[in-house]
RNA sequence: UUCGUUUUCUAGAC
């Protein structure tokens, strides 16, 4: 049977669902960790109707749910925003007793932080036991994506004080903090202490997230100095350092950067598109967002997105084509949004 | 055998 659960993980990690299924199936009996592997396959593609289903299902064939189980069922709600079925789990998780179970209030925690419910958020937090980093992490992130960055730095003052220290995503959401409140000063001493513990070499993506805390403060020297002393870059690295030169220079210093990026061989993605169009937009470029646009294309093989449209029809607003935004937005292959 | 937090873009107007 464990034989069996493994083969049902392995096609619902793949997005395989209908295989998935058919493998579940096909097995002799179904324990629990049968149906979690599957509505795990299920959470991931965002399928919570299928979800809330199997859910029922399962129990309608005696199988009761575990802690692995609502976890699941708990991302499954935080990936849909679903606000009434997160809330009929979570009451469902008080009542079985799960709630002091770590993996179970972290994800519990992290859904009502994410949903912006953070009164919630922080309530389950006092309540619970213990307070473990992973739980401290989703606490700090949700006050730092909704705009209470000061209140996140007050966590982390706390967390440490506990003796509980930072890991790379504490240091993530600790800096993503600095740049929303321009907070140079403790910007520079978490630089410094990511420094001492050598997490600048070890970890591309906190360089690049200290060169967007640099920008966000408006201190492109500072950013700039902080791309030149990294071990190695990556496309992060580059697109971090375009949206320094978008938004704190108003000449097209920005195109020279994306230039010099191409030079060295590095391969532009999807965002550094969307950075590059936005940077046309604000300065009323429609030669180059055309010559962009198409190159995306043509010459890097990424399909224009939602996003990537976006900015087009922003831009010809801008420079008065009316006529050619709508032309842009009724083409769009749909136009949801 | 199954589960939790992880960077780079996300405007404009007021």
């Amino acid at each position: 049977l464990a034989l069996g659960n493994t083969l049902v993980d392995m096609y619902a990690k793949c997005d395989m669902m209908s295989a998935a299924h058919e493998a579940f199936d096909r097995l002799p009996c179904q324990d629990i960790v049968s149906w979690n592997v599957l509505l795990a396959g299920y959470a991931d593609q965002c399928h919570l109707k299928k979800i809330l289903q199997e859910f029922k299902r399962m129990q309608s064939r005696g199988v009761s749910p575990d802690d692995v189980t609502y976890t699941t069922c708990l991302r499954a709600c935080c990936n849909v925003e679903a606000v009434t079925e997160g809330q009929g789990m979570h009451s469902e998780i008080e009542k079985k007793g799960f709630f002091d179970i770590g993996f179970v209030s972290s994800m519990l925690v992290d859904m009502y932080a994410k949903f912006g419910l953070l009164m919630e958020a922080q309530y389950l937090f006092d309540k619970h036991p213990i307070h473990d980093l992973c739980l401290w992490n989703v606490l700090i992130a949700g006050y730092t994506e909704h705009e209470q960055s000061e209140r996140a730095f007050e966590c982390l003052k706390q967390m440490q004080s506990k003796g509980v220290s930072p890991d790379v995503t504490t240091l993530f959401y600790s800096l993503k903090a600095c740049g929303s409140l321009g907070a140079t000063d403790k910007g520079a001493d978490l630089h410094m202490e990511i420094t001492k513990k050598g997490l600048v070499e070890k970890d591309i993506v906190i360089g690049n997230t200290l060169i967007g805390m640099y920008v966000k403060c408006g201190l492109l020297a500072a950013a700039h100095k902080m791309f030149d002393i990294l071990p190695f870059r990556d496309i992060g690295s580059w697109n971090a350092l375009i949206a320094g030169y978008d938004e704190l220079k108003d000449n097209e210093d920005v195109f020279l950067v994306f230039d010099r990026m191409l030079g060295e061989g590095m391969i532009p993605d999807a965002v550094t598109f969307i950075l590059l169009l936005n940077a046309c937009s604000r300065r009323g470029l429609l030669e180059r967002a055309s010559e962009y646009f198409e190159a995306m294309s043509k010459d890097y093989g990424i399909e224009p997105t939602a996003e990537h449209h976006n900015c087009l029809v922003d831009l010809l607003g801008r420079v008065g084509h009316l006529g050619k935004a709508m032309t842009n937005i009724t083409e769009l292959p749909c136009f949801s949004d």
